[in-house]
DNA sequence: AAATAATTCGACTATAAAGTCAATCTATTG
DNA sequence: CAATAGATTGACTTTATAGTCGAATTATTT
């Protein structure tokens, strides 16, 4: 090694690092089934073969791992937004990509949407509504687009992307992996009930 | 009167239950603005003007309070699929002006479904999914009937079903009472969209 | 207006769970 | 194989809030 001590290191800080979102995603899950005030840092703890305190050295306070659900599921929406800006010929098409991108997320990759932004306090929840917001505003400026170039019916777009956003979100409350349907059928459920219902 | 006495008993007994519904209501709105863990029993009670003591002499505990808000929705919502059987000539129809009772429900009669459930014990718990269960099993069967006649284009009927559930669901968290969309036209809108979504 | 019943309250207890910390254990390095 | 830094813990404190209770207040009846 040209640079003695940095593998070292580095493996040190990336098993922190992948420790720690292992704390979040552990979370994630118990938050989405159980919900965040019935979820307990034991219980947290517990489940990653830890003692509470020990939770600790990874994150600041619980309100933090909300903090970083809510933020983790807005950064992989970003992306999505990102990597079908364009690829799309009409609105339609680009919200078609867009919407079955999300339900993947929120299915396959095991995210999930976390109603409980009331339980974050001062920037948290500022920052979170704002991410949500723009994700929402990404939408729908794609529905716009959409109503311009005719591939999507006139409304008013905001309760348009309401309503879509909301068939997403009750996804967590209902939608079980393993289950009957798979995150596939489900995405493809979504973006075609979703298509025929705002097509022009 | 024939029988002396009653008058006042029921006058009595009228007032207890009228302020026993105002401190479900009361509560019904809190927890939908700030969700239940972060409304405390002393909140509830002082937009009432009562003290927290007082509270106790209409409901039993904070939980009661969270399971009678999920009762008093999904009677309305059970009213409404009592309302509409047999009034649409086909399931379409029908599905229909149910959608738009439930959206009517949601925003201008100030009901508000909790996604809380998570937060109910044993058989509060239980009863409420039941109640849920049994609305979305009303649904479900409209939804059959309009693929049976031609109405509705075949899909998945329980995924057809959760989608537009969740739509519902949602408006909990974004519509405002005197905002700048009034209840009916989110009903209209609501009832267009999903119309459109599952025809045939 | 005395007696009774309904309603409300202040001041308390109980409890669950978040968060802290000094001590300990484990791995890494020179 | 010390010595140092990283990781983990048991036992503790703190805090928020649900829930209780006897006393006080208000309304109703005779």
């Amino acid at each position: 090694m040209t640079n003695p001590g940095t593998e070292h290191a580095f493996n040190r800080e990336a098993q922190y690092t992948a420790k720690r979102r292992a704390v979040i995603r552990s979370a994630s899950g118990a938050f989405r089934r159980r919900g965040y005030h019935n979820t307990s840092m034991v219980l947290i703890a517990q489940s990653l073969g830890l003692s509470k305190a020990a939770l600790y050295y990874y994150v600041k306070s619980k309100e933090e791992i909300l903090y970083e659900c809510h933020i983790m599921v807005y950064d992989a929406m970003d992306a999505a937004v990102k990597s079908v800006r364009g690829k799309g010929t009409t609105g339609l098409d680009e919200l078609q990509l867009l919407y079955g991108a999300f339900a993947h997320l929120l299915t396959r990759d095991g995210l999930g949407l976390l109603a409980d932004v009331d339980s974050l306090k001062g920037a948290f929840q500022i920052t979170v509504l704002k991410r949500r917001g723009s994700i929402e505003r990404s939408v729908t400026r794609i529905v716009k687009q959409g109503m311009s170039d005719g591939s999507i019916k006139q409304a008013d777009a905001r309760v348009t992307v309401f309503f879509l956003m909301g068939a997403l979100n009750w996804l967590n409350v209902w939608y079980e992996p393993g289950g009957r349907l798979s995150g596939e059928d489900i995405a493809d459920a979504f973006v075609a009930q979703m298509s025929q219902g705002v097509a022009a």
